[in-house]
DNA sequence: ACCTGAACACCGTTCAAGT
DNA sequence: ACCTGAACACCGTTCAAGT
């Protein structure tokens, strides 16, 4: 065939494949060799729009990263830095829920992912403008994002196995029901995932009263709303 | 050669091979040529030992796990899950920061592996004993490690990356820095850390006193975001 | 039981050749 | 510019054959 006069492929739509297929059959089944014959191309026309494969990847990647929605970043009242934390987290965990397979790639961090980086950006933008100080705006970026993709990642449950031989009750005496969390998988994840989101938050409004009342002697309990 | 009347392999040397193999090149220059060269035997040798590369790679996981300390977890007051929390938490992530290539395949949970499952059932049981009810004891063990593998496997500043071009200040207002933070690495990690680590810990202590006094009239905690 | 070489069905990537 | 087939240097895993 050589060169078509209408190009076959592009950026879009080999991302778009290759999402199809890391979605469905998880990122081991990606291989140019296969994407490429998804596409109806030979492999090596894959490198006429990604520099390789993990550019790819990356590219999936980022496409996940745009479901995130920000718009809470950009409330009228920068003093809910908490509440509008908590919805970015929700809607950051639900964007990684809907393509697992992927979030090995997106949990190293933002990279050059423009997408990733427009999260980062938000964030930092908008815990600043609540006035923390800059440092901790970037940790707090950083630990959120520890977090949420830590629990997309190695949900606990999906990290047991549904096979009571594997915990032998000698070995692991507080695991009885290890092989049970398998079946309350989702369970335990979101019962996890709530309570240490609200934690994180609820420790991080603690600190943030040490960074609004410096001058502040003692510490006053939280006034009540 | 065919059988040699001493065994050239076993298990544990092909362990320790893989595990040096891994903290020196990556995960990705572990194939099963290259190790059993390393070893000096022919690749499908290492197929007697285990059943496939993937146990091998979770051996080598689990080797880490052994190396968290889970003393802290048998202090005579029971009453202090908080601290030993803490040191668990601090002991893990030092385990992991040693071993950083290997952390991908740790934070998919513990599977079958037993030092993997002997951490986890330390933290459920230490959490139990304090008076957490097992269902947070469960939740607890399983957002801890949220935390700490995610924060091991994503550390914000590698996630970043050193070339200033990356970044278009008109597409990411916020982020001016963003490629000094790369250079700043280890010390936003270790903020970023410190910092979730202590919300965390704070924030389950406020969650610790409502299940310490449950029989307190009905007013909740107030339910926030 | 434990190692070997040969073999199978794959990989990611490069490159000259075609239009 | 964009696709092709051929080629290179690899993979993980199976298996019959050797002792």
């Amino acid at each position: 065939m050589a060169r078509p006069r209408k190009p076959l492929l592009s950026r879009d739509r080999i991302v778009e494949a290759a999402s199809a297929l890391v979605d469905a059959e998880g990122l081991d089944a990606v291989s140019t060799r296969r994407l490429a014959a998804v596409l109806g191309v030979s492999g090596p026309s894959l490198y006429n729009h990604f520099r390789n494969k993990d550019e790819i990847l990356d590219a999936v990647a980022d496409a996940v990263s745009v479901q995130v929605d920000l718009s809470m970043f950009e409330a009228s009242d920068p003093r809910d830095w908490r509440a509008a934390l908590h919805d970015w987290a929700l809607s950051y965990r639900a964007a990684l829920a809907a393509h697992p397979h992927i979030v090995p790639v997106l949990a190293r961090g933002p990279g050059r992912r423009p997408a990733g980086l427009r999260v980062a950006d938000a964030v930092f933008g908008a815990m600043v403008g609540a006035g923390w100080p800059p440092a901790q705006a970037t940790r707090i970026g950083a630990l959120m994002r520890y977090f949420i993709t830590g629990s997309a990642l190695g949900s606990f449950a999906r990290g047991f196995v549904d096979d009571e031989s594997a915990y032998d009750p000698a070995d692991y005496p507080h695991l009885g029901q290890a092989h049970l969390l398998a079946e309350r998988g989702r369970e335990v994840d979101e019962g996890a995932f709530e309570t240490g989101l609200r934690a994180l938050l609820d420790g991080l409004a603690l600190q943030y009263e040490e960074y609004a009342r410096p001058t502040e002697t003692v510490r006053r309990a939280p006034k009540r709303p």
